[in-house]
RNA sequence: GCUCCCUUCGUCUAGAGGCCUAGGACAUCGCCCUCUCAAGGCGGUAACACGGGUUCGAAUCCCGUAGGGAGCGCCA
């Protein structure tokens, strides 16, 4: 028995954007990959475009890849760092043989595309500078890489299968620009081989480069590693994926209270099964996902199904770390939950199987911790009325002589009361929610009015009542 | 245009020739539970793109067709 060589994967984003859920699914599945095996995972950022990279767009890779968890063994690597190494590969290519430089101009290659797209051809560089041996005045050359001329390439992809191409479809691609910076698909090959880089996990959109990698690799002397294309998501429509649904910063999920692990666990289920199995907790996935179990269609994002998966992670989370993201959420909606760290995890406690995501639980837990502005209109009308002022008097008197303040209480007091009035317990409860809440909807009455205390609970039947004697006004 | 890829309910998917009268999940509809909203339980509607083969037998294998996508940059 030979030892397997440990895998090595990497997520290679380019800050040319913000890094978005297709994004992370790539990082999701290599990360994953490399944990399920024991092997290592390498982040690095291809920044060689210098144009277009921002710092803001790493910012939030960085920042992205960290609230995920999607912890990297190496790296970030810069490619703008390892110019020099690229160079001087670029040069002993030079010296094979394996590149050439190019000296024609950008309007020789625009007449040639357009000859070639009138001819209904594939558009491509027909090599004439491989024969060049003079300098041009005046132009700063590009250096080619010079494909094979012949046979085909093989890739075997883990997703795909075997996927094959022929060498006369491809063109010798430029692998340093004029300005004497290397290009994308030159530096990826570099990296790969200098990184020990065993799995290359991207988006399919990259299989049409792969055959030309596969080349370059051999030509420096490197082994290609395996690779495995991705199938891309789509938006809820269907269509690319754009800023409109889900192509926006993935902070701002995290902003939106989704919990991380429930995002990846619904990017997981994009282009991979485990059974019927919906829930994964993040060592579940680690333990269950093969990359030989991918999908190789494009799968449609789904928001509500995204909200339901929250949801379901919400209701199993640790109290903790629900109450903590809760003050968060209330933070950002202007609230100070204050420093009762007891009564901000009941309230989470109360909320979170009617909470899809932290958001909405802060949303709907305002009243907690702050009075409300005013009376649902509608709650109001029908359960503050001259019908139900004696019943909220009588939970006046109940809550005031109450001993012990807790739920099981307070329970007692409603159910009196209801009982005395020969009614419903619903038709008490409704009423004090109102008069509690403002609304219709909270957490069961008993737990409700257990977290707010006797205090506020007092004040706010007093305001209710004051409500009703007025006339509803207000 | 050329090359490559893809195609099961609205959506995510199970399915590797008979276990498929095509299963699960989200969404949706109905019922139950119930102090509201949820959560939960039960049930319903809903799919093998099309056409040829191969085979005793095909969602599964082969070939076409149609539709969708990607690539064809001194972008990544």
């Amino acid at each position: 028995m030979s030892e397997l060589p440990p895998v090595v994967t990497r997520f290679a984003p380019s800050p040319t954007g913000m890094l978005h859920i297709g994004g992370v699914r790539t990082a999701l599945f290599c990360w994953l990959y490399a944990r399920h095996c024991g092997g290592k995972f390498i982040l690095r950022i291809e920044d060689t475009d210098r144009e277009r990279s921002t710092e803001e767009a790493v910012r939030v890779i960085l920042e992205g890849m960290a609230w995920l968890g999607l912890d990297a063994d190496e790296g970030p690597y810069y490619q703008t760092q390892r110019f020099e190494r690229y160079r001087s590969v670029i040069s002993q290519l030079l010296e094979q043989g394996r590149a050439y430089r190019c000296y024609c101009t950008k309007e020789e290659l625009e007449a040639m595309r357009a000859e070639q797209l009138a001819a209904k051809q594939k558009p491509r560089y027909d090599g004439r500078c491989r024969e060049r041996s003079k300098p041009r005045a005046g132009v700063a050359p590009v250096v080619r890489f010079a494909n094979p001329l012949d046979g085909e390439v093989v890739v075997d992809d883990q997703v795909h299968g075997r996927v094959v191409f022929q060498n006369t479809e491809l063109d010798d691609l430029i692998i340093e620009r004029s300005d004497g910076n290397p290009t994308y698909n030159f530096c990826v090959v570099v990296d790969d081989a200098d990184m020990g880089v065993t799995h290359v996990i991207r988006g399919d959109d990259h299989l049409n480069n792969t055959p030309r990698q596969i080349n370059m690799l051999l030509a420096i002397g490197a082994t290609p590693p395996a690779y495995a294309h991705l199938p891309m998501i789509l938006g809820p429509d269907g269509a690319k994926l754009s800023k409109r649904h889900g192509a926006v910063s993935v902070l701002q999920y995290q902003e939106e209270g989704y919990l991380p692990e429930a995002l990846l666990n619904y990017l997981v289920r994009l282009g991979w099964s485990h059974g019927d199995q919906e829930y994964f907790t993040l060592e579940e996935m680690v333990g269950a996902f093969d990359i030989k179990d991918v999908n190789k269609s494009a799968s449609a994002f789904n928001p509500e199904k995204l909200l339901w998966l929250d949801q379901q992670h919400i209701m199993r989370a640790p109290a903790a770390r629900l109450a903590a993201g809760l003050a968060e959420q209330l933070a950002a909606l202007g609230v100070d939950a204050g420093a009762d760290e007891q009564r901000l995890v009941g309230v989470a406690n109360a909320q979170r199987e009617r909470s899809r995501t932290l958001k909405e639980m802060a949303q709907a837990s305002v009243f907690f911790f702050r009075d409300f502005e005013r009376f649902e209109e509608k709650a109001a009308a029908k359960h503050l009325t001259a019908a139900t002022l004696p019943l909220l008097q009588a939970l006046q008197e109940g809550f005031a002589s109450l001993g012990e303040w807790n739920a099981g209480a307070v329970h007692e007091v409603i159910n009196a009361v209801a009982t005395r009035s020969g009614q419903g317990l619903g038709k008490v409860a409704q009423p004090l929610r109102v008069a509690v809440s403002g609304g219709a909807v909270s957490p069961p009455i008993d737990i409700t009015v257990a977290l707010l205390g006797r205090e506020r609970t007092l004040a706010s039947l007093a305001r209710a009542c004051a409500h009703i004697g007025q006339g509803g006004a207000g």
